[in-house]
DNA sequence: AACAGGTATTTCAGATTTGAATGATGCTAT
DNA sequence: ATAGCATCATTCAAATCTGAAATACCTGTT
């Protein structure tokens, strides 16, 4: 047998994978019972609040959101039906499609968000000190930005990953953005 | 609108879901095309590989794997048809059942956990110095032990969360056993 | 301008996941 | 013992997710 990792490691690896798994599924639930919200679609509305005409590609969207783009279709048409979002075709490529907020998608995210954002601060953030903020702030920062190259540069997943030019100007900004409509 | 997280706390949230979803979907991709499990797969034989008798209770399996029930005799019975595992009845306790590890399915974990360990530490653990695991570590170990009593206590995520007895002797061993078969 | 080769997105079938309902058994207090 | 409630697990239908194939359009070349 190979080597796998040494036991501080794999310690740390299972309690990461493990408690990553609960919180995902506490906030899903909190966010479902105080909203009609899904995680999905709150990731959806942040991004598209966010975005310069609060509309974004099919494409950034999927990448952003790490969606395969017949998840990100499915997701986007379940939001249309239920009024959160419409979509229009993009006038620069016709190849493309746009995913336009609605007023009631902003609604609805500012609606949900007070809650969400308590929820992640009681299960998660409220119980770190600066010092670990700082720590997963540097892991996980530098881990992304490895993991959207490699995805990028080696298998395309649904081709949407971020573009080979330079830098999107989007792609990465981290930073809160004045225009936020709710975080 | 209520005040969410601060600035620091926002990237940090961010960053860490972004990642950990590319990082997730990384592993994925990687174990699947290196094998015939995908992470599910995995995590069931790991588990069962380290279990005392190399099987355990469907409960106690869904409880650690944070799967719902009906999610777990979904993937149970798929692991079954490809002879990885096999079921028993609990003598015990005829309500439940048990999965038994099978040899194939012991050999596919043997097969598949260097290639598998290999990525977690070259996506991952290899970028991170002794005091980030020690961090990490801390902060996911914590988070882990109060979403565990938190889900047991609020809302037991399809009733297999972890007894309210004063502490189940299974329920958050985190450190290696002896018998473990790969990792 | 027609072609070749790429890119953006959707469609489709099949796999997985969810949650509510069901069946079966265990447990406690009569 | 047995009624009554709790627990373990499965089933079923509906929702979601995946990957491969199809569609439509772009771009650079000739």
């Amino acid at each position: 047998m190979v080597e796998g990792l040494d036991a501080a490691r794999m310690t740390c690896w299972r309690a990461y994978i493990e408690s990553s798994q609960r919180l995902l599924t506490a906030l899903e639930d909190e966010l479902r019972e105080g909203s009609e919200l899904s995680l999905a679609d709150y990731h959806v509305l942040v991004l598209l609040s966010e975005a310069p005409r609060q509309r974004l590609r099919m494409g950034e969207l999927a990448g952003r959101l790490v969606f395969s783009p017949s998840r990100l279709t499915y997701q986007i048409s379940s939001m249309r039906r239920r009024g959160l979002v419409v979509r229009e075709s993009c006038p620069q490529d016709r190849r493309g499609s746009e995913a336009v907020l609605t007023a009631a998608g902003l609604l609805a995210l500012r609606r949900a968000a007070p809650q969400h954002l308590a929820a992640v601060r009681a299960r998660f953030m409220d119980d770190l000190d600066e010092a670990e903020v700082a720590a997963l702030t540097r892991v996980f920062t530098r881990l992304g930005d490895r993991l959207r190259d490699h995805t990028a540069t080696t298998r395309p997943r649904g081709e949407h990953a971020a573009s080979r030019e330079p830098r999107d100007e989007h792609a990465d900004s981290r930073e809160p953005r004045g225009d936020r409509a709710a975080s």
